[in-house]
DNA sequence: GTATCAATGCGACGGGGTATCATCGCCAAA
DNA sequence: TTTGGCGATGATACCCCGTCGCATTGATAC
């Protein structure tokens, strides 16, 4: 993951040993993770600096922070480093990234309707994926 | 608030002098509120039974629950009891709700495209809302 | 090389919510 | 009216997730 390390020492922040194997940790992930699972797999890392880490590279929008419907939180690498909405399927836990800007401009209209001044939005949508459907019992 | 005790009633929960304390105290607040608060204002009812009422309340629509941007969290009384969306200030912390059927619209077809079965869907909306934009200081 | 200061690791801490379990009290049936 | 069942309560211990404080380490500039 070079780009993700290269945004780190661009934005001023020092590429060390520990940011590197949480980012090569993260690479190596297709799945929705949670920090004890990705500090677990990083036994040599300190839980705290795991979490600090999470944290930055939430700021630099390469993982994004994703809420389950029982309010449980997830990790994810984030594949467009953009804004976008979550598709989280509530079988198989996997997570789909969307975007739609007809999805945003009715949020923003709704906004301006209330005189509200945005300033950051979140949407999350809950169900089950088309794989889950497909294969699944019902 | 007489219809909030009803819908106990009706749907089979006792209506309990701890829950009418609840009831009581967020039908007299018009601000969000954590629990602690609210536990504070009833210092008689165990932090418990505070949290499991709160709950129930939840499921009941009677309440419901404020996701902020820092991942904090709030309650408050619904105002419509359906499913709708929060404008959330991060200045003064007011919450309204909205409704738009075009944003539901939105997501559904997004999940529609995804192959996506949707059951549930959030949507939070953060900023500065049109009073503390009036006599703010910006 | 060496100084500097960000980053780390550890352990304690804190907030928010749940589990346990003995007790209470609402309600209905007798 | 008493009684009994069982849902609700309260106190406390506990758990999970994340942060703080602080001494130490190590990346980077000079």
């Amino acid at each position: 993951m070079p780009d993700s390390a290269d945004r780190l020492e661009v934005t001023g922040y020092r590429l060390t040993a520990p940011r590197r194997a949480v980012l090569d940790a993260i690479a190596h992930t297709n799945r929705p993770f949670t920090i004890e699972e990705l500090s677990d797999r990083l036994p040599n890392i300190g839980r705290a600096t795991v979490f600090r880490t999470i944290k930055l590279l939430q700021e630099l929008e390469i993982v994004c922070r994703v809420p389950l419907e029982d309010g449980g939180i997830r990790y994810e690498r984030s594949r467009s480093g953009r804004h976008h909405h979550h598709l989280i399927c509530s079988e198989c836990g996997s997570v789909t990234e969307f975007n739609d800007p007809s999805l945003d401009a009715s949020i923003e209209e709704n906004a301006t309707l209330a005189g509200f001044e945005l300033d950051g939005h979140s949407a999350e949508l809950y169900g089950r994926c088309a794989s889950c459907r497909g294969g699944g019992a019902l």
